[in-house]
DNA sequence: CGCCGTATTGAGCGCTCTCAACGAGGGTGG
DNA sequence: CCACCCTCGTTGAGAGCGCTCAATACGGCG
């Protein structure tokens, strides 16, 4: 069995959309130069940190909490991209190539994060070859991932879809230190709908269908995965 | 009507999947230098220049035909995600990161490139502080496409995927010098199913309802978009 | 206790997929 | 030069999926 989650592990890797730099990845100067220059941000939970178009003001460091990464339409329709939780480091490309946000970010939870403003991060940046390193890293992971995400999209149905997502969350709702594989997915109806791509509606019910077949298992809003391989089977990957 | 199409040109700057690099735009020492050390590679249609998982070689310099970059999944269905045309250079980002190649790439027609390989090209880069942030910016903006594109595919019908990626197409076979914002979409109808993310008998169809409301002009295998602002209203952007 | 935001369920319709058959056109060999 | 084949494109029919609209249930908070 625990080969077998292993193998999905595995083959998740390329889209687990961890921002693929965490602070403990950081080198230990940089690391210490950023927190050093940084403040503290407190966000409410739904309060808005960035919208698409912004220039962007510096980098942000997650400390507590979890933000969305998204694309409000025209007809008031959201796509989630990504999702980060605590630890993870993001706002940064923008700053690397003198671009606008392509994405607005706002919070899920209540969080509570470091931010560098652009002239320090630049500069701390400038001095070490091994964070800018990490950090291209990070972007190439990114690609890597939405690339893959798009196919899944572009091509699968509901269910695909959402199979794909509670797996992904289910890393990301990992707290601090856990062992067992199972996590406690604590996320509202809409944002989840919003994430997999589809209306609340069916969200909701492909839910149903998934805990009739005892893939998942839900007590009140929160969702928790029974059985890892039948999800993973259903992703088509 | 100039004036809407400069406003349509605009909105889909960011969607545009140029690599957001090319020859012209490369610091000229750097050009020159890649130039030297490049060696040519012949591709006929159809024929495959790399996988996905394979390790990058090099980096590739297009100067004729045009390359498809895709993901093939285990049942055999494709998904498009970028076309590259002459003057665009790609490959470059796992070598920027030390990764495999998350994409497969493989000639749409018969083509010429300029190849260098990773450790000129690293060589070359590591001397070149205009070059990499030339290289960043691409890459970012590679991201900002992705993102968009992904948030239509994730949330619209087959009608709107379509008129955006003509639309993008139609772009990508501009020829060179070409005044006229008219192109000849030359592309097979599974190509094109595979970019828009349909079925092939699905795209036929969609194809023939644009030409019954004179969206567009089909001569043989070829497509011209006649009404660029009604493609656009419907992509929904 | 009532209100408001969130979640769930139902019904009906339109869209997109799949399966299947047919047509067109280019290339090859007789 | 023609007949054939093979690939690519086109059309039709039917089923199932996923959307929207609408009604109802739940749950926390004042």
């Amino acid at each position: 069995m625990n080969k077998i989650r292993g193998k999905i592990k595995d083959a998740l890797k390329n889209f687990h959309f961890y921002s693929g730099i965490g602070l403990e990845l950081l080198p230990k100067k940089a690391r210490i130069e950023l927190e050093n220059v940084s403040k503290i941000i407190k966000l409410k939970k739904k309060q808005i940190l960035y919208k698409r178009y912004d220039s962007p003001k510096g980098i942000y460091i997650l400390l507590k909490g979890k933000i969305k990464i998204y694309q409000l339409n025209y007809d008031g329709s959201i796509q989630i991209l990504f999702i980060y939780t605590q630890g993870e480091i993001f706002g940064y490309r923008p700053l690397l190539s003198l671009g606008k946000h392509p994405v607005s970010s706002a919070a899920i939870e209540d969080c509570e994060l470091l931010f560098v403003d652009k002239e320090h991060f630049l500069k701390i940046l400038s001095n070490s070859v091994e964070l800018s390193n990490q950090l291209l890293k990070s972007v190439n992971h990114e690609f890597t991932v939405l690339v893959n995400r798009f196919t899944v999209f572009a091509q699968r149905g509901i269910k695909e879809r959402l199979a794909l997502s509670l797996l992904l969350l289910n890393e990301k709702f990992k707290l601090q230190n856990q062992i067992i594989e199972e996590s406690e997915i604590k996320i509202n109806r809409t944002d989840l709908a919003n994430f997999a791509g589809t209306s609340l509606e069916n969200l909701v019910r492909t839910l149903r269908t998934f805990e009739e077949k005892k893939y998942i298992r839900t007590i009140g809003k929160s969702i928790f995965i029974e059985n890892f391989e039948a999800l993973y089977v259903l992703t088509g990957i």
